[in-house]
DNA sequence: ACCTGAACACCGTTCAAGT
DNA sequence: ACCTGAACACCGTTCAAGT
């Protein structure tokens, strides 16, 4: 119901018409909404598959984040429920697990690997996100500058850049990917 | 009232109860819930200041994603409706514009240069979306670890990663933007 | 032009009652 | 153990009526 209607739509009542149940029979399986958009998180994120990745450190950190975004992908209507859930299983911490195994053997302080991770994971989360509720509502120049003359002549390179269509979410994601990669390659020589 | 008790707690009714007024009284200034929520975060997305930066293309990006993320934490309130609005003013493409220009500059591709400026406004968003709900609901592993000493030997790294703490998110996201740059300027040099 | 009161269609949730 | 029916406290929104 989440995938199909959207987070917005979803509410107990209609998942208790879409059981032939009365709304209340909910509650003696699940202590309320809440515990159960938490529960749909849960399986989704638990679901997630990572391999364990022998070799250099990029090589890991890739695979484990390419597993990440394609696992939230699966389950768009989950999404929401992932990034604002207050309680996650363990098994979201494989990738932080990985992530600063891989940057402190390849040389990076404890803090920096943590940091590290922080930003390889709210790239990752946010790419998702965007992708899913359409690189198009309220990011995408095109619509909002199509006629407008006088904001056009304002964004010269946004404007420029737009026609470049149609977007690529994978090698959006690959693109930033290899930029952080390169990035943390360089840190790790300071 | 939305930064004070939060986006989910926000409903006209109490908007109308907080202004002396009926919740009916509302309608004659805005056409709904959505529009009003639209107008919160265009007026904070307008108010964001983004310096003219001369000189390189370092220099450029770094104050325009600090003043973005500057921008989004002084009103915590407005950062869930900023990034689900469907449509936002032209400001919103201020950062893109100087993005794009700053690294058609530097020799990166038009492609590329919209990949980048894409990787940057997701991991600067995640940034402030995680630090407003707090880096500790979800994603806090100290919290989820602390007394289960099975999973704490399933992830010895992030256990060890955890224990030095506060987190300093300004830190954090200085160590993000300056990765990402240095990923730029390898990417640049291909 | 702006506000009110009553009403409608939805919510999540509680509680007593059924089997 | 599981479901039901009625009810409560909340929503956003419409509409006719007031000034």
């Amino acid at each position: 119901m989440l995938d199909r209607d959207g987070f917005e739509r979803f509410s107990l009542r209609r998942l208790a018409e879409h059981l032939g149940v009365t709304p209340m029979a909910v509650y003696n399986h699940i202590s309320g909404k809440e515990a159960l958009l938490r529960a749909v998180a849960e399986h989704v994120v638990a679901g997630a598959k990572y391999r364990a990745v022998r070799g250099d450190w990029r090589a890991a950190v890739r695979d484990c984040f390419r597993t990440l975004r394609r696992t939230c992908l699966a389950h768009p209507g989950a999404v929401p429920l992932i990034e604002s859930a207050e309680a996650l299983p363990p098994s979201i911490f494989r990738p932080m697990e990985i992530t600063l195994t891989a940057l402190e053997g390849a040389g990076l302080s404890s803090r920096d690997a943590l940091r590290a991770y922080f930003l390889l994971t709210t790239f990752t989360l946010g790419q998702v996100s965007y992708q899913i509720r359409g690189w198009g509502r309220g990011v995408d120049p095109g619509s909002a500058l199509r006629d407008d003359r006088l904001e056009r002549d304002a964004f010269p390179a946004v404007v420029q850049a737009v026609s470049s269509r149609p977007w690529d979410f994978d090698a959006s994601f690959e693109f930033g990917l290899a930029v952080i990669i390169a990035g943390l390659g360089a840190q790790r020589r300071e």
